[in-house]
Order: structure tokens, then C-alpha cells, then sequence
DNA sequence: ATCATATATATGAAATTTCGAATGTCAAAT
DNA sequence: ATTTGACATTCGAAATTTCATATATATGAT
């Protein structure tokens, strides 16, 4: 993961606020992201793509649903410049809390093994 | 400063050495970031006052040659991630490079007051 | 005043990114 | 097998970004 890259990644406002979302809450659905976005699903899922291709986040399949979270491969600074941006709580704050207003979320099961 | 404004400042590469060149260095003037950079003057220059507008750079003129520093008002966050990239070395380190093989770079005297 | 050097800006073309709309795929339920 | 809901992908249009070229300004030296 070269810095440019990152940094790319980040300059999206719908990227940055998946990312920092993702980070906050451990692992989201696709229906959950789209609801705290306030976005329509194939743009979610467009730049859900670009972050999947470039390792930033993984995802999993459980029935239905799709559940994507932080990659466990992440390089160290990375993962403290990510750390670092969610301090700054108040760009995340209406999508956070949308989220936590929204009714019928999945349930998880475990995570496999 | 936003978030997603610095990391849109940080995901193209000319502005991205930039900065970490000027973290690295304290200071260096245009003709010194061209050289380092091997880039057109006017492209240098574009991006500077980019970086400028938003008040991630501050300028000062001494005598013809105008340079730049990082500015002294940034929040703690922003300088935490500048940081945390610039631990990176690998990325600038050709850029570093022809900067520290430049013949007759411009001599600072003591910043003004 | 004139010239040379350093830097800044303006302009339009080219490249890249982003988006909405339509469509495709997959899994569970009936 | 069909339907339904969740998610993914494709495609052309629109918006944004970036660039090369030309030109302008500012400073110092002659």
C-alpha cells in the first residue's frame, strides 16, 4: 500500500466515511452503510469495489447479507493514520448517527471458526 | 481544516512530495522544490498555491525566491498523520535524493524578526 | 530603463473521476 | 421454479482535476 494510494482512497467523501465508519463499528452490511450514508446502493457498493480491489477492506458473505470490514493486513501507519482521522469525530457524527437510528439491522452470528 | 479537504490535497502526487518534502526540510523555495521534483515550474507552482489557499503551506518572499513551510497553525491531528506518512520513507526517497544532489541552491539568511 | 531570473496566473484541452440508470447475480422463502 | 430482497456491475454522460503553453509580475543587476 503506497501513501498516494491511500490518500486517494481517502479523498472521497463517500470512501473517507465508509472507511471511518468501518473503523468505528468493526465490520457493517451494505444495507447498514447505505442507510447511515443516506446513499443509493450501487454508489455504496461502486466505491465498496475500488476499496475491496485495493485490500483496504474485506468482505464476507452471511446469507444475504455482505458484511465488510477493515483488512487484517493493513500496514501499521495505516492503520494510525485512520486512527488518527477518527479522532476527529465530528465529520463522522449525523452518519453515525443514522446509523444508530436505524430500525431492523441484521443480526450477526458468529463469525465462522 | 476537514478531513476529507486534506486528504483530497494529499492524493496527487505532486502535492503529496511536496509536503513531505517541506516536513522533511522545514523550508524550501520553488526553484528548489522544481529541481527535487523534476517537474515544470508553473505545475510546481499551481499546486503550491493550492496548498496555500487551503493554509497548509505558508510562504515568505526573501529577496527573489519565495519559500515555503508548513503552517504553524495546523491542528495536532493533521501533523500526526503528516508524520505518520512521512515514516514512509521509501516513497520520497528518489525525490530526496536529487533535491541533496542540487548544485547551488539558494542560501537562506535568518527569517525575518 | 533594460534585462535576466524567480515565481504566479490564465486559458483551454485532455485525462480522470463520479454518477444515475439499467441490469445482472446470489441466497432464502414460498 | 418463481419471487423477493440484498448486493454487484456496466455504461455513457457530466463534473472535476490536471496539464502545457503563454503571459504577467516582482526583484536584482547592469
Amino acid at each position: 500500500m503506497q501513501a498516494l494510494q491511500l490518500f486517494k482512497a481517502l479523498s472521497d467523501d463517500t470512501r473517507l466515511r465508509i472507511i471511518l465508519l468501518i473503523l468505528q463499528e468493526q465490520e457493517l452490511c451494505v444495507c447498514e452503510l447505505t442507510c447511515a450514508l443516506g446513499l443509493s446502493q450501487p454508489k455504496i457498493s461502486r466505491h465498496l469495489a475500488l476499496l475491496r480491489q485495493m485490500e483496504l477492506l474485506t468482505d464476507r458473505r452471511q446469507g444475504q447479507w455482505v458484511y465488510y470490514r477493515l483488512s487484517e493486513t493493513l500496514p501499521d501507519w495505516v492503520t494510525q493514520v485512520l486512527h488518527t482521522t477518527l479522532q476527529q469525530q465530528d465529520y463522522l457524527h449525523p452518519t453515525l448517527q443514522r446509523l444508530n437510528e436505524m430500525g431492523s439491522r441484521p443480526e450477526r452470528t458468529s463469525q465462522c471458526c
